[in-house]
DNA sequence: TCTGGGGTCCTAGGACCC
DNA sequence: TCTGGGGTCCTAGGACCC
């Protein structure tokens, strides 16, 4: 059977999510910055025309933030994962194969669809994902994921192609890998960019005639893969099920500096919480949590330090309870008075599904008292929203949280969060 | 003044075992 | 003086992704 994907990529996701509740954004230049409004991380087309990059600093874009030329929103994450749902959702009615990629990405499988009018069909997905959801769409279809990927970019540029690009023709595919620079193909970042184009590989089309044996050499079986993928030969299979994550993170740069212990302390627990409730949605535990302290490295006259430590729990656990415990434990270690911190973070690896942890004989912790009472404490976040009821060491409205000057409502999530923007 | 956050995979090298 | 060879596991670092 010959391998067949659509990938499908909405388009500047985030300002898409921004103006399906204001419509009056449409056709204006919007961008939505990241964490404490600190850099842009999407933009509009119309924003992309201004000479917005992504990544620049907010400060720099004040101004015309200021005089209206554009809009800007700080990530309202609750909000665009809402409609990642949907729109993932909507997807699913095509063919229940899909990979859910990243919260605005989507892999078919439509290895059964040759023979149907796949131009046809993308336009009909385009049109569906827009009528059910609001949020624009490109899709990009073709014999390998990473051509799909090279289809979906030139959908999304050319005007022509107007959102839906079907590349199943040698010709045709040729033609898009000579369009495509070397950069912008995935898989092929900054370094390999930059390294390739000292071996005149300007193109995608230039990559796929370089020789197997020299890819691996430089470029390890990841770039043999890509290199098979470009020339038509499928080697990335649908991933339908997310396998269980083997790391979670949670870390923050803060809205303001801070310098106490109390401070960090306070924003170690709440993200070592946060830790404990991924682990307990994916229903696994953990054995070693590290936590990480920095200063801003960006501020040439601040004294700079940073530093991990790493702490082994007895029994694998996943209750905000013990998480916490033993991410101050670490914290203790690592703090050192006299510095400006910037960001702090909470690691948490070794992760083991819930059913298969390896018990103490002389375990002290009642684990099912432990269990119930997250239970308890989880349900009442889904009845009264986040934070309501929390452990004392996470603190209330500490200083150290983040800066979002420009959030929008969260239009789409439960009524109790909607009550919590009323009482603010 | 202001510069994000959360992941993945692969490789090389060292420790250790038989 | 001779000083194997194969395997596994772990970690750090480097690349990449959105």
């Amino acid at each position: 059977m010959t391998s067949l994907f659509a990938l499908v990529d909405c388009n500047s996701f985030y300002c898409s999510c921004e103006r399906v509740f204001q419509p009056d954004l449409n056709g204006k230049a919007v961008v939505v910055l990241s964490n404490n409004d600190g850099c842009v991380i999407a933009r509009s087309n119309e924003a992309k025309e201004l000479g917005i990059p992504m990544g620049e600093p907010f400060f720099k874009i004040r101004r015309m933030v200021e005089n209206g030329q554009v809009r800007a929103f700080s990530s309202n994450y609750e909000l665009y994962g809402d409609l990642s749902d949907r729109v993932m959702q909507t997807l699913s009615h095509f063919t229940p194969c899909i990979e859910v990629y990243s919260i605005d990405e989507c892999f078919l499988d439509l290895s059964n669809f040759y023979k149907k009018d796949l131009f046809a069909y993308a336009h009909e997905i385009k049109a569906t994902v827009l009528q059910w959801t609001g949020i624009p769409v490109s899709v990009g279809i073709a014999p390998t994921k990473a051509l799909a990927k090279v289809a979906n970019r030139l959908a999304k540029k050319s005007r022509k192609a107007n959102g839906v690009l079907v590349l199943t023709d040698p010709y045709h595919i040729k033609k898009a890998l000579e369009a495509t620079s070397i950069e912008d193909v995935w898989g092929i970042g900054r370094q390999y960019a930059r390294f390739l184009r000292t071996r005149n590989v300007q193109t995608a089309l230039d990559f796929t005639n370089l020789s197997e044996n020299w890819v691996r050499q430089h470029m390890t079986i990841v770039g043999v893969r890509l290199l098979k993928e470009l020339r038509g030969e499928s080697c990335l299979e649908l991933e339908e099920v997310a396998p269980s994550k083997k790391g979670i993170c949670t870390s923050r740069s803060f809205g303001k500096k801070a310098d106490s212990f109390e401070v960090l302390q306070e924003a170690t627990a709440s993200y070592a919480a946060k830790c404990a409730k991924k682990l307990r949605r994916q229903k696994s535990c953990e054995r070693l949590v590290t936590v990480f302290v920095t200063t801003n490295r960006f501020s040439e006259n601040d004294r700079q330090y940073s530093n991990s430590k790493t702490v082994c729990l007895p029994v694998a656990s996943n209750s905000d309870i013990e998480l916490i415990h033993y991410a101050c434990i670490a914290l203790k270690a690592i703090y050192r008075d006299g510095y400006w911190y910037k960001k702090s973070g909470v690691i948490v690896t070794d992760i083991v599904p819930e059913t298969q942890i390896q018990y103490d004989l002389l375990d002290t912790v009642d684990r099912g008292k432990h269990n119930k009472l997250m239970g308890v404490l989880d349900g009442l976040t889904d009845r009264f929203g986040r934070d309501k009821v929390k452990v004392a060491t996470q603190g209330i409205d500490g200083v150290w949280q983040l800066k979002r000057d420009f959030k929008s409502p969260c239009y789409t999530t439960r009524i109790s969060d909607l009550q919590s923007v009323y009482v603010k």
